[in-house]
RNA sequence: CGGGGUGUAGCGCAGUUGGUAGCGCACGUGGUUUGGGACCAUGGGGCCGGGGGUUCGAGCCCCUCCACCCCGACCA
């Protein structure tokens, strides 16, 4: 390819809507181009990437017998309405009518489509276990696209589907899709992924991890312990602490007036805000039933892990003067009838607590919880804090960190089979529900995800088994006939030896020349210029700077050649499956 | 869905009190250059997001839609 002729502009500069490095990047790069809210076109060199990472992807899941299949982006609605998530899931899901008015949808994920394409075919044992992918467009309505390519709402993604005649066949396999998961990741550049425990969501299910590359611009939390390989989404983590040992004192109604938030109280009390406790309140959203969250002075409520306990979507009330709650002095004592409460573990076990007293400018001291309210039952919803102990080594290891997630893997259990009625006849001749497990990465992401993780100030540096082009060829100074004869044969050599050549043949200046090669971040640039030609020799560089070398010209295309197959071994990982 | 912001040439942006729509890059032509985004000359390119209003006159003021971005809520 010359680059004369490649479509998409290179830019000195971004919009200043690109805050993050990878998008302004693909944007100044001629990757990509934005035609909607999170609706992106590709052009050439994004597309190749993706392609390369694709094909990792399939050679991977072919690897782990996985067939490769192609579902529908448009599905009637009614495979939907049979697994229930036609009603379940919320407005990520673009709804449409066709011409006969009925109900349509872009497809976000595809179980349905899955158990709709297996379970007529797959009614013997001897059929499992069986595992179907594809990599194929989808379409979620996110609320907010950001990022570039990190979030978008039509992507490509690889999703595959497992199913399996026993919970322990899922689980053998869920650990070979988990390695090989590790296994493109690494053929990706980008070895560093890890996985994390995570929250099952709207897919259902027990098990998932999440994998993720850790990156500043990352939208989740992970916790992640130094010490050990506990690893896992602040949605999930569990948040061990030690309980401030103090004695057991007497309660004590106090007038705090005008002390409405527990610094306030601790300040004025002069207590740390770990012997105090803290209400925090919700409301569910199917009802509005107020639901209140005692947690300890310093910690924070973990949302995802209230909802799960709660069994409902929840989100901040708002206090009404009937709900007969004094905001800033709600306490676990004396509280009026007709709300959830919520005791976080962290409270356990303190003998003596600072907490609100459910009356105005009014706070008690002194508040033991198993001798001033009664049994209660503690649970887990708060976040993990920095510096917090590791739940299975024991140390205080644990360390907060961002991370984009580039892949999920989900044990499914039955709930796909069940609900869309999936039988097979086992050995003897009876009829079971196979369990599923389900498994994506998106193309997209990943790619903006590696660019983000892999570039300097002047663009991309992509690895060699991903890079739109292996080979970067800049003739300087095409109107020397040297330069020229030397440049074209080289093309012409490479080519015919099966490298990805990137050819700039073109009349411009070598700052222009240089800062396009950098922009497209092939690994490999050869540089053909009159000066080297008078040495004898052409230069070779790396993208990423880690060597730059002379090549005498006769043998300089076999040379590169070999030197590409080396770069290109380092992502190799033939015969270790 | 809340808060903030932006829509002017392909891209990045300026546009004063309301008075003929501009700059840089990119693009066409001719020429000089050539180891890190060169230069000279010359040329093409605009529904100033849409609609309505005020005004002799609107890119600018008012109303109203729409789109996009950022922060949050949300998110397999």
């Amino acid at each position: 390819m010359k680059i004369a002729k490649l479509l998409g502009e290179r830019f000195k500069n971004a919009g200043a809507e690109c805050t993050i490095d990878s998008h302004a990047l693909m944007v100044r790069g001629g990757y990509i181009k934005s035609l909607g809210a999170g609706i992106y076109s590709l052009y050439t060199p994004a597309n190749r990437i993706a392609q390369k990472i694709e094909n990792i992807m399939r050679q991977e899941m072919d690897a782990i017998d996985g067939q490769e299949v192609l579902f529908p982006v448009v599905m009637p609605a009614n495979i939907w309405r049979e697994s229930g998530r036609y009603q379940s899931v919320g407005a990520e899901m673009l709804r449409f009518k066709d011409r006969n008015n009925s109900d349509m949808l872009l497809g976000m994920t595809h179980e349905e489509a899955a158990v709709q394409l297996a379970r007529d075919c797959a009614k013997s044992y001897t059929k499992y276990p069986f595992m179907i992918y594809q990599i194929q467009t989808k379409f979620r309505d996110e609320p907010r696209s950001r990022g570039g390519l990190i979030r978008t709402r039509e992507f490509t993604m690889k999703d595959a589907y497992s199913f399996h005649t026993s919970q322990q066949d899922l689980e053998d396999y869920y650990e070979k899709c988990y390695k090989a998961y590790e296994r493109i990741y690494a053929r990706c550049g980008v070895p560093q992924v890890v996985a994390v425990k995570a929250d099952t969501g709207m897919m259902g299910g027990s098990v998932s991890h999440e994998f993720m590359l850790l990156t500043d611009i990352g939208e989740d939390s992970i916790v992640i312990c130094k010490e050990c390989d506990y690893r896992a989404n602040m949605e999930v983590a569990d948040c061990v602490i030690d309980a401030p040992q103090n004695d057991i004192e007497e309660l004590k109604l106090v007038h705090t007036p005008n002390a409405k938030t527990i610094e306030d109280v601790c300040k004025l009390l002069n207590v740390d805000n770990e012997t105090s406790c803290k209400a925090v309140m919700y409301q569910k959203n199917s009802d509005d039933t107020l639901v209140i969250v005692f947690i300890r002075g310093d910690l924070e409520v973990n949302e995802t892990k209230l909802r799960n306990v709660v069994g409902d979507e929840v989100h901040s009330a708002t206090i009404t003067p009937e709900m007969n709650i004094h905001a800033g002095f709600v306490g676990p004592k004396d509280l009026p009838e007709g709300v959830v409460v919520v005791y976080d573990e962290s409270l356990k076990g303190i003998n003596s607590l600072v907490a609100g007293a459910n009356k105005v400018d009014y706070h008690y001291a002194g508040l033991n919880i198993a001798r001033d309210c009664g049994a209660v039952t503690y649970v887990s919803v708060a976040k993990a804090v920095e510096n917090g102990i590791c739940p299975v080594c024991g140390k205080h290891s644990i360390t907060i960190s961002r991370g984009v997630e580039v892949g999920n893997i989900f044990q499914l259990g039955t709930k796909y089979t069940v609900s869309m009625n999936m039988q097979y006849l086992d050995k003897n001749g009876e009829l079971q529900y196979p369990i599923m497990g389900c498994y994506g990465i998106g193309v997209g992401r990943l790619m903006a995800s590696i660019c983000q993780v892999s570039h300097d100030e002047f663009g991309p540096i992509w690895p060699m088994s991903i890079a739109p082009w292996q080979v970067h060829i800049c003739a300087m100074r095409v109107d020397d006939d040297n330069v020229r004869a030397t440049a074209d044969k080289l093309y012409k050599d490479l080519t015919a030896q099966g490298i990805e050549v990137l050819y700039d043949d073109r009349e411009v200046s070598v700052g222009v020349m240089f800062s396009d090669a950098d922009l497209l971040g092939v690994p490999l640039r050869v540089i053909v210029s009159p000066r080297s030609l008078g040495k004898g020799v052409v230069e070779l560089n790396a993208r990423d700077k880690s060597f730059t070398t002379e090549l005498t010209v006769d043998t300089a295309s076999q040379k590169i050649a070999e030197k590409v197959q080396e770069m290109l071994k380092k992502y190799d990982f033939n015969n270790e499956y």
